[in-house]
DNA sequence: TCTCCTTATCGTCCGCTCGACGCTAACAGG
DNA sequence: CCTGTTAGCGTCGAGCGGACGATAAGGAGA
């Protein structure tokens, strides 16, 4: 197709500042936990304008020669002290509404983290406070910039992502047993599982988990002592673990811009 | 986590054009379609620096006020004349290396779009040729920019997509048969399948496909005529339709910046 | 110690789905 | 009529998953 009134300043041959509008780009987390058997994830409060006094996603701005998942890792190190191999990192998607933020005209590339239970950390700067807040007990509408979509689509991923990846052992500590485990799928899916059918199902699954050879740690509230086991060397479920409730032919599609 | 010394620019109080950098913000298209029993991608061969003489997918940059679904659809229909509604788009990814480009700070939002056969496009500017070519034909050392790890994400992609919804069906034309629709799946997963079970599956999920009243078309090879449909209602393939090759234990994963 | 409660782990039954594959239906061409 | 092709239906058996019984192994309290 030739010559629409805009086509000449595609892929300019020299830089010229002129021929592009500046942008900013950040780097927004979502940041999810199972925390006291509740599917949580990191919120700051804003002490800053705009949106001052929202509750908002950890993130920041990404520097000169810094590539976006550096970024993503050096955000989780500086806000959480997460170290970057102690969680589960990917990227999420890029949100570019013009009006996203009223302040320039920005770009964001979320990134969506799965970590284990962790203490909240201190707030950093530009935020009045950092918790762990249940994504049930988000209120959308209080969430600055469009936040409120961020999260809610890196809870449906990280909802779906249990389906068909053994990523739900990054929610939990390195060494764990298979109810913890189950309590993560309980916990992000707000589903309960039958206990024996979850066992024989991760249990047998090759390359799910590995088990560690101490034979048993001790029950809260008593029970018999469970085995230990780390992650394996799985980073797919074959076939898939599905969430039991029967879904509608129909739902959501994950960022389908178009007809489907 | 307070302090460290870039932790005071993270979301400013107002605009202040030394607390970021600018960046450019390009959208890259891996536009896909079956052709003649090949899985295939749009690409075009560039005439201009960097990269003159590689291949390159179309995309251009994002202007200013526009968003970045908005930006993508309308490079598809400049470039290839496809209505946004005669083709499923969705948001890829962003690709930001800080060197992914020689002439400056880029961000990439890639995006997927699954098309029905059309004939290859007019080069549009800065553009030698503009041709589909077979995904496994391209020669990813050959590429411009990294648009050979923005193709490899939309092909693996893509052909997980057909295994958990219908979207195989956004590469045929509006109303089709179960052959060709078949046709689609051994074309992007590079496997032949069963017609009889690839049938039953079919017809017999709810939702996937609506029978068209017309009783037969025509067979280019003979055959008895098959019925026609059309895309039916489900976005979820459920239970999902696995592709037939015994996937070892562990494979690549989605974008992952870390460990799972 | 015995009872009861809790969780862990193993086993059984049954329905559903899928892969492999046989068979018939409905066209075209010779 | 015969053959070749694709379409569509049926059958059988293995495997997986949901429902759920049974046993193991701990702690708390009578």
């Amino acid at each position: 197709m030739t010559g629409p009134p805009d086509a000449e300043q595609d892929w300019l041959g020299d830089y010229d500042p002129r021929a592009f509008p500046p942008f900013g780009v950040t780097v927004d987390m979502v940041l999810l936990t199972v925390r006291e058997d509740r599917f949580s994830v990191l919120m700051v409060e804003r002490d800053t304008h705009p949106f001052r006094g929202f509750g908002a996603l950890p993130g920041g701005f990404v520097q000169e020669g810094e590539d976006l998942d550096a970024a993503a890792v050096r955000r989780l190190e500086q806000e959480t002290g997460i170290r970057r191999d102690a969680a589960y990192v990917e990227q999420l998607g890029a949100f570019g509404d013009p009006h996203r933020d009223p302040r320039m005209r920005v770009v964001s590339v979320a990134y969506l983290v799965f970590a284990p239970d962790l203490p909240a950390p201190l707030p950093a700067a530009g935020a009045r406070s950092v918790s762990w807040v249940p994504v049930d007990d988000v209120d959308g509408d209080r969430l600055a910039f469009d936040h409120a979509r961020v999260l809610a689509a890196g809870v449906e991923r990280a909802r779906a992502k249990l389906e068909y990846t053994p990523l739900a052992a990054a929610f939990c500590d390195d060494a764990f047993t298979v109810g913890e485990l189950r309590k993560v799928y309980e916990a992000v899916w707000g589903v309960p599982l039958d206990p024996r059918n979850f066992h024989r199902k991760v249990t047998g699954t090759p390359g799910f988990l590995v088990p560690v050879g101490k034979p048993a740690p001790v029950g809260p509230e008593g029970g018999r002592p469970a085995a230990l086991y780390r992650r394996g060397p799985a980073t797919l479920l074959h076939p898939a673990m599905l969430r039991p409730v029967t879904r509608p032919v129909t739902r959501e599609q994950s960022q389908g811009v178009s007809r489907g």
